[in-house]
RNA sequence: GUCCCGUUCGUCUAGAGGCCCAGGACACUAGCCUUUCACGUUGGUAACACGGGUUCGAAUCCCGUACGGGACGCCA
């Protein structure tokens, strides 16, 4: 059997990570098992779902390198297909019209919450002879769902879970308006799809004893399930709009990398012994769906900081460099030509060993686009006393004579401070903030011939007037 | 309220009856390295929710309790 997965998100909201997460389990799960992945969006809710949405989705998934292998499905395509099998149950029994009016089935609601009863249709339709249906109201289909017995799903993350029957009420499968409703459709969807394992958050899994109920009606096979945990915010609060539940294209405005953003998640809920920093074929590797956690877990920023450094250092600089130039573009105080940009990449190996996202990246690299006299920030101001402009000066001197490769300049800085005995710290500090108008940066070797000749001595030469 | 699920350091996790007075990672912290800042490196603080069983032996199995989460819609 083939094995095909789907991520199946609605797209009334944003691609956040909690989606991510699943789209990128789906993913692992089919690639491990050689397999395919598929997207489907859920757009039957016409009112809620904006093109807007799918736009950030497709935008999200492309971003995390998780592209489906077939195009997109989208539900509301189907509306045709999900009546058709709504009507062959209704022709075989597995489900009845029913005319109780929305206002009805929420006094009935109300009247069981009051009586502290479980909310439930009481099925007051099902055996109800049609000759009864009142005139004027569109009827809406329920699934004739057992009474008896139980239902059970041997969940690959949940283990065997199960509920009695009684538990359930006959569901709506077909609104009064002929159109779906989700439960209905995704099983129909997912049958037609020959979906093998539906891999979903832990929010679904009580839904997937109704749905069971519907292949069951239909004869058909069910897929296997896999209910992951929920993440939850930086606080175990659920993931909401309000907090957390940003966008994943929010992360990488953050300056995070996909990469990284992937092993993060992978992580979150999912072990492999100590096995931290996992990249994308090993993942692949790895990754099977029964060592996923139950528990639901935290988003936990400092790590994925963390891990995004370790891939930061990781990355091509050529790609590095490409991604700066473009953060830095709108910035009115700096001049961002092909000698910058230049700058950068040379500067790119000692830039991105000090910078945890791509936001501190671009921001430490700068001070290579700027045009001297610098502005100094204040440490670095405090270090250029004058006393430190005429070491400057002589070690503009020293520097001048070398032919300004990373070697030769620290061997001159070394001769330089051996002659002058002074320690090399305090040759550098001060250099340093002639070159970047900052204390921190790479290596002051690589700084200097990263800058040129040129332009570190018109530096020093601005810095210690 | 009813049903379902969960509970190992602050956080993410390893752990499938003896290898665990519990390992790793992040965070925090003390050193080392050093040309600043990072990186790296050596240490440190810190957890099996609670109570009963079962067993020679339980973080691991069973039952309760507490706490947390999810679902109960003509939303997805």
């Amino acid at each position: 059997m083939t094995i095909r997965t789907r991520f199946a998100p609605s797209p009334t909201g944003l691609l956040h990570i909690g989606g991510a997460r699943t789209a990128l389990f789906n993913f692992l799960f089919a690639r491990h098992h050689c397999g395919q992945f598929l997207l489907r969006i859920e757009d039957t809710d016409r009112e809620r779902s904006t093109q807007h949405a799918v736009d950030v989705i497709l935008e999200g998934l492309a971003w995390l390198d998780l592209t489906p292998d077939e195009p997109p499905l989208f539900q509301s395509s189907r509306a045709v297909r999900h009546a058709e099998v709504a009507y062959q149950m209704l022709a075989s029994g597995h489900a009845y019209r029913c005319y109780s009016t929305p206002d009805e089935l929420r006094q009935m609601r109300e009247q069981a919450i009051a009586d502290g009863r479980p909310p439930r249709y009481d099925g007051r339709w099902r055996d109800r002879d049609p000759a009864d249906a009142p005139a004027g109201v569109a009827p809406a289909i329920r699934l004739r769902a057992p009474r008896d017995g139980e239902t059970v799903v041997d969940d690959l993350v949940q283990g065997a879970v199960r509920v009695a029957n009684a538990e359930m009420d006959d569901m709506i499968i077909l609104r009064s308006d002929g159109t779906p409703t989700y439960l209905h459709a995704v099983v129909v969807d997912d049958h037609d799809m020959e979906i093998s394992h539906v891999i979903r958050g832990d929010d679904h899994l009580t839904n997937t004893f109704r749905q069971v109920q519907i292949y069951q009606a239909m004869g058909w096979a069910p897929p296997r399930f896999g209910h992951v945990p929920l993440i939850h915010g930086a606080d175990g609060a659920k993931l909401s709009k309000r907090h957390g539940a940003v966008s994943v294209l929010e992360f990488e405005a953050q300056g995070f990398l996909p990469e990284a953003l992937c092993n993060y998640l992978l992580r979150l809920g999912w072990g492999h012994g100590d096995a931290e920093i996992i990249s994308r074929d090993e993942a692949i590797r790895l990754f099977d769906i029964d060592a996923v956690g139950r528990a639901a877990s935290r988003m936990d920023y400092a790590k994925l900081t963390h891990l995004n450094g370790v891939w930061l250092r990781q990355a091509d600089d050529t790609r590095l460099t490409a991604d700066v130039l473009r953060r830095l573009r709108d910035r009115t105080d700096l001049v961002l030509d092909d000698v910058a940009a230049a700058r950068i990449l040379a500067l790119m190996p000692g830039l991105k060993e000090r910078a945890k996202t791509l936001v501190e990246l671009a921001e430490s690299a700068a001070f290579l686009a700027r045009v001297p006299p610098l502005p100094m920030d204040q440490k670095a101001s405090a270090l250029l006393t004058d006393e430190a402009k005429a070491t400057l000066r002589e070690i503009a001197a020293a520097l001048a004579a070398t032919d300004f490769s990373a070697g030769a300049l620290d061997a001159a800085l070394r001769a330089y401070a051996e002659h002058a005995g002074k320690k090399l710290g305090q040759v550098a500090q001060p250099l340093r903030a002639a070159l970047t108008g900052s204390t921190v940066s790479p290596g002051i070797d690589a700084t200097l011939a990263a800058l040129g000749r040129d332009e570190a001595l018109a530096r020093i030469s601005a810095a210690s007037r």
